[in-house]
DNA sequence: TTGTAAGCGTTATCAA
DNA sequence: TTGATAACGCTTACAA
């Protein structure tokens, strides 16, 4: 197979037979061209089919124009909407996204192949996001905290998420609460336990149990043996991470307890299927999409220079019928 | 803030001594250089903090390593795990991953900003992807049929998917039953339409009826809505994809009749969502992870100037609840 | 074993 | 208004 070079500026010049500077101008519509060495050069570069070199200009201009979302896996729920919404803003503002994943990706970061990048990945190192960003790169974290002009942080409030939950089931007179945890590494996942730390102390009365667990399915699946081991009467769960919930249920079904009566349940993230599941779960919601959108945002400012804050995505509570009320409540007259 | 320029090797040639060209050697761990000076090179490059720009090698080496996988949208529950699949491929064979979408992305594609691209995205016009390939561009179409040197194409089984969806509907006695289509600019609609009628023309005692759809839920809504107005006994539907058929599960949930007795219904794709709907949804089963799998390997094929032929993911039936026996089947005995 | 130099496709500065 | 030319950071023949 004939590997057909591709036409460079350098080939429409000559085509054209004006210099290669004259095309560049002429590409790029500069004023100071006659209409007609315009007009003769770009129908030259049609002719010839033309597109320009990207690494080229790259190098030449230090800047691509693209930037890059880093996450951890694929799949998963939250990152569908929250992607959408980053390209909506990065098409407005011209500039290209791309997403990637894994830790070989990390060096289209390293290597300057995008001008900034947001992170939504564990396996990027904090202490190697902070060289990066000494080294002029520009960044939004989303899953740390981390001090640096070249960094800005969008962050979701999950301490006031996880308060949201729990005061629910104690609202609700719960007063055996199992808490399913993450991944010790996760920050959502500690700082959803801050805020729960933070009802617990207030409400010594209750009886808190911390189960621990991974953000999958799975780990949802073990929480609920253990509790049905030991179950001797109502209690309620919070589930760190939706995934979790929906593995509890999962165990659940194949039981003669049933949640929202004899187990309380609530996630974290409304994902799609907490509205499916039977009872539909309580649990903490936020526009994925506005977190991608505010992302993208804070990094296009940052690459303008704009004196940009620190953003924060609010949640609320979507309530649904896996959380009923306690049967025996010690709290409530009602 | 100082715009702190990147060490090239240039800086380390400096730094070390020697000549841009032996610290090009070295850093490629050539073999013909004493380990004095190798190493020599190699420490004054970590001490500069250095890392290649990739642009740079890019322009020179007329290769990225990078792949690309382009996609309507970021959305939707069938990509997660295809692109996963795509990911481990890609490393596992020394390439990088960047997934894009939207038409200002294409040009990271024309630009040749990376080696091959892996296309499921009706917004690429097919002739556009032809010139492509004319230009020696490498790609993998998952959305329709092109026949080039520089294309493979990795399709579902989209007929035989739909065959069995509408087979099983026949052989369990029903004899009336809709089809919600998918966008007419759709490949795999109108594959699986293909199944339909093949199916259709082989059954005419069965009454087949069409609704217009668009795969997406709010099609799967007012297909419902419209049966349920000309609703007077029990009804078959085959959604042709699962999103439209969840669309139809929210709109029946809301009425007196109960899918998988008054309605029977069938999707298509197996989306996550159609093991917890309830009752579970009947649907045509496919690895997705497979899919983005071969996707790869057939891109790093043709890459790699290998001799490979166009691909097929197999489908199967996924049988739940949703679809039921006919009340008074006039085909069995049983 | 190491160095020199050309070139990848652009942009941009300076002359003409 | 246009044209030479250097430079971006790297690889790689070829020379030393």
């Amino acid at each position: 197979m004939k590997r057909q070079k591709a036409a460079s500026i350098k080939d429409i010049a000559q085509k054209a037979g004006v210099s290669i500077s004259t095309v560049s101008y002429a590409l790029n519509g500069s004023a100071k061209l006659t209409d007609e060495t315009t007009n003769k050069v770009l129908s030259a570069a049609r002719e010839l089919n033309y597109t320009p070199n990207a690494a080229a200009r790259t190098l030449k201009k230090q800047e691509s124009r693209i930037l890059g979302a880093f996450l951890t896996a694929f799949d998963g729920d939250v990152f569908g909407e929250m992607l959408d919404g980053m390209k909506d803003v990065c098409y407005e503002k011209g500039y290209d996204l791309i997403v990637c994943s894994g830790k070989q990706s990390h060096r289209l970061l390293s290597e300057r192949m995008i001008d900034g990048a947001i992170i939504l990945d564990d396996s990027f190192d904090s202490g190697q996001l902070l060289e990066y960003a000494e080294r002029a790169h520009k960044l939004v974290v989303l899953d740390r905290e981390l001090e640096h002009p070249n960094i800005r942080q969008v962050l979701l409030d999950n301490k006031a998420g996880a308060t949201l939950a729990v005061e629910h089931l104690v609202e609700r007179g719960h007063r055996k609460i199992y808490i399913v945890t993450g991944p010790e590494t996760s920050f959502d996942a500690t700082q959803r336990m801050k805020g729960v730390h933070r009802v617990a102390e207030r409400n010594p009365d209750v009886e808190w149990i911390e189960i621990p667990g991974d953000f999958m399915k799975s780990g949802g699946v073990r929480a609920a043996e253990r509790i049905l081991d030991e179950y001797n009467g109502p209690a309620a769960v919070f589930c760190l991470n939706d995934e979790m919930a929906v593995g509890f249920y999962n165990r659940m079904a194949k039981t003669e307890l049933s949640i929202g009566k004899d187990i309380h349940l609530v996630g974290f993230d409304n994902i799609e299927l907490a509205g499916y599941i039977q009872p539909r779960l309580t649990t903490i919601d936020y526009s994925k999409r506005k977190w991608g959108e505010l992302a993208a945002e804070q990094l296009i400012g940052l690459l303008q220079g704009k004196a940009v804050e620190h953003e924060r995505v609010y949640v609320r509570l979507e309530e649904a019928e896996s959380v009923g009320r306690a049967e025996n409540p010690r709290c409530c007259t009602n």
